[in-house]
DNA sequence: CTCTCTTGTCTAGCAGTGCTAGAATCGAGT
DNA sequence: ACTCGATTCTAGCACTGCTAGACAAGAGAG
């Protein structure tokens, strides 16, 4: 019994060697460095190893998206936690998330540019994936204003943050004036 | 010399050929479907043809990009052209940028998603680009609120469009109440 | 009208990709 | 110590973007 619960964890041990491995080489040299030869050599694994714990490419994205909506949601929680007010909370939640979005260029890649096959807005949507949301939706819900939707509020100021995220990091946003734009855009979309 | 003048507009033909047929080939199956192979046996030549017209797949990218920025820009201009009213004109700006968007998802994709090697916000920025930032900034800069920089307003407007654009196409926001987020985005960041 | 020689095009091939069938090896249980 | 099932690897497929070098077409000279 406890050989197959070694071999388990060791098994388990490796499939997150892999996701880690991916993440970092993506961080490192961008997400077209992650190839399966690369990947596999760089876990001392031949190639096939890798379709042992995953379908395929796309499902090792997948698994590094996962990963970073959890962090996202953990940071944006520890970031608002700390504000006072509402409206202060809706800046804080807008600079963590950017502020992730910019350090783990290649985590935000693999949640919305690359496909990892995640589902999303749909019923089979993955646990952290709502959670992330959720952990938007509780410092949003304040400020939404009255008679408007909070999930329909979080959505509009999700996507503004998408936007700003993605238009920066692409290099069509010259970067010099990032925090001006969020103070904008919280002091607009953001109601007493 | 008419020869030569021949062969040039021959040349400039095949190229557009090139051009409208990558673009029409990413819309009908995606851009994954758009292999050198493919595209070359489509416009009737071999591979190496693309090559004396195009650097490489990224040059090709690049050129619909730039086809379809000015088209945008076009449409961006007769939304706002029939509004009446500042407000207005914002409004019909956003409806226009994301029903191109939605109707034309390949080349959104190559404008924004893809890399076209195109320069952004820099010094070598092609004109098409400036252009349709140039379309949106002529109808925001009414709405950019006092002491409000129109450049920046514009920039922050312009991503919360992007990252609405993006998010439901890429299936992150249900698109039924896609309407209902537009109005609440103008609503909040367009100032009388 | 023929020949030459540049220009343009194609065939064939390289190195790389994601992924997989079947051989080889390892190690747990008898 | 040995067997036999699970695990891992080698080798290869079909595809990708891209290119060197063979080949053909056609303009200009005689």
């Amino acid at each position: 019994m406890s050989v197959q619960e070694r071999k388990q964890r060791e098994r388990a041990g490796r499939e997150r060697l892999i996701v880690a491995t991916a993440r970092e080489l993506a961080e490192q040299q961008g997400w077209e460095a992650v190839t399966t030869r690369r990947l596999a050599e760089r876990i001392e694994y031949s190639q096939p190893v890798l379709y042992s714990h995953f379908r395929g490419k796309r499902e090792i994205i997948g698994a590094v998206a996962l990963q970073g909506a959890a962090e996202m949601a953990a940071a944006v929680r520890a970031a608002t936690a700390a504000a006072t007010g509402p409206r202060d909370r809706a800046g804080a939640l807008a600079r963590a998330y950017l502020h992730y979005a910019e350090n783990n260029p290649a985590v935000y890649d693999a949640m919305f540019h690359l496909d990892g096959g995640l589902a999303f807005a749909e019923e089979d949507t993955p646990e952290p994936l709502k959670d992330a949301f959720a952990a938007l939706l509780e410092s949003l819900t304040a400020v939404a204003g009255a008679g408007v939707h909070p999930g329909l509020f979080t959505e509009v100021f999700w996507a503004a943050l998408h936007g700003l995220a993605t238009l920066t990091r692409a290099g069509r946003l010259p970067p010099a004036e990032a925090g001006r734009r969020v103070d904008l855009l919280v002091d607009r979309l953001a109601v007493v």
